[in-house]
DNA sequence: AATAATGTTCGTATTTTTGCGAAATACGAA
DNA sequence: TTCGTATTTCGCAAAAATACGAACATTATT
C-alpha cells in the first residue's frame, strides 16, 4: 500500500491564487493601480486608459469583480468602479504573509 | 482626429502581472511556500507535496523558473530546486508598492 | 417614438494553460 | 553494458483565457 499522500491544495493557497492569477495580466494591474488611484472611475475611463476594445475591458471588470478585488455600481447611464477594500486588504495581507515567509535563510543554495 | 492614447503597458506593470502569473496556480503556489520553508529542495520531494504527475510538476517548476522565482541546480542524480531570492525581493517590492497605492481614500463607493 | 450615450452580453476565433502517460535523457552502480 | 533512479521532454487532449465586432439593454434627451 502506498503511504497516504495529503494531496489537496489549503483553501489559503487556493484563495492566494486566486488573488493572484486575478492580477495576472497587464490589463487588470492597470485597471487596479487605476481604480486605487482615484475615487471616481467609470467605465470609460478605464476603457480610455487600455488599450483593448470595450467588450474586452468588461471582461476583465468581470473578472476582477468575480476575484472579489473590485466592485461596481450602476449610476445610470453610467458604471462606477472601485476597488473592493476589504478584499483589498485580505489579498495584502495574504501577499505579505506569503513573501515574509522567505526571510533570510543561510543556506539556500544561491 | 481623435485624442493620441498611449496605451501600452509599463514595463513595471508588465513584470507585475508576469510574477502575479506565475503565482496564480495552487500548485505554483505550493512550490513557492514549500520552497520558502526550506533549503534541500529536490524535484522528487516538491511531487511529493503535490496532486499532481511528475510531468506536470516539471511544467509548473519550469514556469517558475522562467517567471524568474525559482532556480535549478542538477546535483546528479537529482535536481535542487530553490527560491530565487534576488527575484522574491523585487517581487515582494512590487507587491508592496502595488498594494500600498490604495491606502485609505476619504470618498470611494464603498 | 426615434436617437444618442454607456456598458454588457453573445458568438466566434485564436492562443495559452493544464494535465497526463509514454518516451527520452543522464548517469551511477552492478 | 545493462539496469535503476530521477527528471525532463514529447505528443496529445480538454479546458480556460484573451480578444474582437456586432447585437442588445437601459435610460436620457429630442
Amino acid at each position: 500500500m502506498d503511504s497516504y499522500k495529503n494531496k489537496d491544495y489549503t483553501i489559503d493557497n487556493e484563495q492566494l491564487a486566486r488573488f493572484a492569477k486575478a492580477m495576472g495580466h497587464p490589463a487588470r494591474i492597470t485597471i487596479l493601480q487605476f481604480l486605487a488611484s482615484m475615487d471616481s472611475c467609470y467605465f470609460g475611463d478605464i476603457h480610455n486608459e487600455l488599450p483593448i476594445a470595450k467588450a474586452t475591458v468588461s471582461q476583465h471588470l468581470k473578472e476582477l469583480k468575480d476575484a472579489g478585488l473590485i466592485q461596481g455600481e450602476i449610476e445610470t447611464p453610467k458604471v462606477k468602479y472601485c476597488i473592493n477594500r476589504e478584499n483589498w486588504k485580505k489579498a495584502q495581507a495574504f501577499f505579505d504573509v506569503f513573501f515574509e515567509n522567505c526571510k533570510e535563510k543561510t543556506s539556500c543554495c544561491n
